[in-house]
RNA sequence: GGGCCAUUAGCUCAACUGGCAGAGCGACAGACUCUUAAUCUGGCGGUUGUAGGUUCGAUUCCUACAUGGCCCA
């Protein structure tokens, strides 16, 4: 199968090579020289921020002098600036760039020449001694070159960079190389669920595994994707959540249980919407949603903090003040303050369709009072919810597995936080009355058959753990993934996804094609 | 689902009203032992997203499609 670059060759005069094929001759020369192009085991001393450092410190006490010639470090070469027998390069890795300086006079004849054969975006092993140039950079004089791996393809252009958006999702390498500020999301992203992480272990949580395989989907309204088990012969749908499974291990006596992981639901791609995403979920026996409260209001300040020193953060040019508490206001309070619509009157589906038509409400949310709630307030409330915020006590329609508040009969002890108009979590205290459940599940069936094509069918193993005795529970969910983009100022779901789904190109389909045929 | 915009060299971008498709970087050949967007000299590099249409002539105008982006639902 030839490659793009193989097929130019093919159709080129021998003056009119491209690119990657240059770059193969030089490696075939090189192998044929007995050079190991793509190297094995490099022992790495230090990264470059560790080597600029010590070397600073050293400077600072006067004892640069005595710093040792064999330390070691190792990275991608990301620019060259050559002088016939010395050049500079940078060479990148994990950490940043470190200068090195390379002289024939000092690393040999025939290690000067692999070097001169060296292409940008190549992997090399540097040791070296470190010193500082006339103009003031800290840099490695280099000893001993050892080549790591040689690029075949060319790094995107230097100064510019890759812009083009579609690219950096889709090669997303070369988007990690070259885009430092892409390279920090995903690191303030492994940082966010490290933090998370620690503080539900502090408070004794455990982490759990639960199937990704449902045979009945639920636990939050979406649409699923379905797949086959072959050998068993029946279908099976990815999780939309990680509720039930998690509710039942708290009727198993694990008391505080959490799950990171990723769920999947069948619907559109967009700005904020990707079809599998990362869902945190935390269920905690005995406590309530006043207690979910203050973990969320917690654990995003601790992010916070732990990603930018403050609670004070920029999101796409407004400032977003994480401090605790945040505003809560319920949502009936915040519907009516907003759009003048008071839930508690819209009592039956006919009164709640005539506002619904009143306020322009799309006839495909008009099939149920929960969706025509559900849609007047993500059109007149959300928007709005730009600081941290609270909407507590939800809707019964809204909410199939939340607890009832006892002398309220048309809310739920629910709450979502929002911040920049983002929901960001949702959580309850949990709703343990396996009647009370059935009815809820009875009345999502009632949902679906009205139209409702988010609703959830019945789950029986889960109404027979309820029946089993759950304790009191709070329960939240956090949308792992929309707080990555407060956290780190991104204004798409994709620039905080390592790889988000993307159509498949002409190529990629026909591929497809060939391949199924 | 609807509207708008974009797609040109490996990368980042130009090309006036329809009239020979250009630049910078990278890469190639060469010079250069403190540069840092290194510099200097020379040559190379194109199915203008795809398929049609209008025209003497299309990167440019029209239609459809593909991919992406933005806005709306």
């Amino acid at each position: 199968m030839l490659n793009d670059g193989e097929r130019k060759i093919m159709t080129q005069p021998a003056d009119r090579i491209d690119e990657v094929a240059q770059r193969r001759a030089v490696i075939a020369e090189l192998k044929e020289q007995g050079v190991d192009v793509f190297g094995s085991r490099f022992q790495v001393s230090h990264s470059t921020s560790e080597l600029i450092r010590l070397y600073d410190e050293a400077e600072k006490a006067g004892t640069q002098s005595g710093m040792p010639a064999d330390w070691t470090f190792a990275g991608r070469l990301v620019a060259r600036r050559g002088h016939g027998k010395a050049g500079f390069g940078n060479v990148q890795d994990l950490a940043g760039r470190l200068q090195i300086y390379v002289r024939k006079d000092i690393i040999g004849e025939e290690p000067y020449a692999l070097w001169k054969k060296l292409y940008l975006g190549d992997m090399v092993g540097l040791e070296g001694q470190m010193f500082r140039t006339d103009k003031g950079e800290i840099s490695m004089r280099v000893e001993k070159l050892t080549l790591l791996a040689k690029a075949v393809r060319p790094l995107p252009e230097k100064w510019h960079g890759l812009q083009d958006i579609e690219t950096r999702y889709r090669m997303r390498h070369l988007d990690l190389i070259v885009n430092t500020d892409a390279r920090q999301v995903f690191l303030n992203r492994v940082r966010m669920i490290r933090v998370l992480r620690n503080y539900l272990d502090d408070r004794g949580f455990l982490e759990v595994e639960t199937p990704v395989l449902h045979a009945i989907y639920g636990g939050a309204s979406a649409r699923p994707f379905r797949t086959h088990h072959n050998a068993l012969g029946m279908d099976f749908y990815l999780r939309i959540a990680l509720e039930l499974h998690l509710k039942r291990l708290i009727v198993g006596g694990l008391e505080k249980v959490y799950e990171i992981s990723r769920v999947f639901r069948n619907e559109g791609v967009s700005v904020r919407h990707n079809p599998e995403f990362t869902m945190f979920e935390a269920y905690w026996a005995y406590a309530d949603y006043q207690d979910m409260m203050n973990l969320v209001e917690e654990v995003v300040g601790q992010m916070a903090m732990a990603l930018h020193g403050k609670l004070q953060i920029e999101y796409q040019g407004q400032e977003i003040n994480l401090t605790p508490p945040w505003r809560r206001i319920s949502f009936r309070d915040a519907l009516k303050e907003e759009s003048g619509i008071d839930i508690l009157e819209l009592t039956t589906l006919e009164k709640a369709r005539a506002v619904a038509e009143e306020h322009g409400v799309p006839e495909t949310d008009r099939v149920s009072i929960g969706k025509i709630l559900d849609s007047l307030f993500s059109r007149y409330v959300d928007p709005k919810l730009q600081q941290p915020t609270i909407i507590y006590d939800y809707p019964l329609e809204l909410s199939p597995l939340a607890k009832k508040i006892p002398d309220q009969p048309l809310l739920t002890y629910r709450f979502e936080g929002f911040i920049a108009g983002m929901e960001i979590c949702n959580a309850f205290s949990e709703l343990n009355d396996p009647e009370d459940q059935r009815a809820r599940f009875e009345a999502q069936v009632e949902a679906g058959k009205a139209g409702d094509e988010e609703a959830h069918p019945i789950d029986e193993e889960f109404l027979a753990a309820l029946e089993q005795g759950m304790p009191p529970t709070g329960g939240i969910g956090i949308g792992i993934d929309r707080l990555c983009m407060i956290l780190s100022n991104a204004a798409s779901v994709r620039d905080v996804i390592l790889f988000p789904h993307m159509r498949l190109t002409p190529e990629m389909r026909a591929a497809a094609e060939e391949e199924g045929s």
